[in-house]
DNA sequence: CGGCAGTTTAGAACCTTTTTAAACTGTTGA
DNA sequence: TCAACAGTTTAAAAAGGTTCTAAACTGCCG
């Protein structure tokens, strides 16, 4: 059974039943905004406002709703790296990011540039989700 | 010429005059309420609502200003993990932290107890301000 | 001790995100 | 095909955290 990363080019309808989300209108065309050209980071304002430029009609709570949603089923991840904004990343494969500090921006980092060789043992009763590089960048002085 | 954080046991008063913040009586509470504890994290609202518990007169908006000056000086570390609230780390020395999703909780980890053995080079013109790792973690099933 | 820059404050404003409740739309089964 | 229902979308309001404003206050220097 191939998973949805293995097959990057499945077209937005494909990819919606797949994860077994009805595919509306909506969310069709926010598939289509995000994953028909390649990895790529965005918020939700911003996913907005692409929609709108590509004449789909769709409310900001939408998008939201859509973004948690695709984000649930694993076809999208969240990226927390400011205060207040949240990130969505179309990359689900394991890799980390820089943080460009001065403009903002998120830059993918592929998983095999970074090489934890040593891990600390998870909290009693917990156990490790997932292990977050991040690495703030800033204009050379 | 010794560090703030090689002087962990310095008082209040001291502390601020070493980074140049006048001490005022709402920097010394907050200063004493963050810094005479041991290491630990912290939000606006939770820093708060300890000074009304220590009888401290201070506003929230205070309490914001006061954590970025001291986050601006280097006596504090802004962390973000989640999205739309900033906690406040008062141990700055390097490390990294577990996040546990469940009970919504940082836990540091020791920097020696992380081995980063490779690192990928930062995109051209920029620098490397600092490297975070978050691990995240949730209830073993 | 007077005066001024720096600080604090309440409250309003701001921004992102979530909720609400009503309208709408895929889908299923007759 | 279509009725009906669950799932979805929406605008608007609310929420939640943070920042701003402008007026009052307070350390500190001379």
């Amino acid at each position: 059974m191939a998973s949805v990363q293995e097959r990057p080019f499945a077209d937005a309808l494909a990819r919606l039943k797949e994860v077994g989300l009805r595919p509306t209108r909506q969310r069709l065309a926010l598939a289509k905004l995000l994953f028909d050209k390649g990895d790529h980071h965005t918020t939700a304002e911003q996913l907005h406002a692409a929609a709108r430029a590509a004449d789909v009609k769709v409310s900001l709570a939408t998008v939201y709703n859509t973004l948690h949603q695709f984000k649930d089923v694993g076809i999208l991840r969240e990226v927390v790296v400011e205060p207040g904004r949240s990130y969505f990343d179309t990359n689900t494969r394991p890799h980390h990011h820089f943080f460009h500090e001065d403009d903002v921006r998120l830059i993918d980092i592929p998983d095999e540039a970074v090489e934890l060789s040593r891990l600390p043992e998870p909290p009693e009763g917990a156990e490790i989700s997932r292990v977050e590089v991040v690495i703030r960048v800033g204009a050379r002085r």
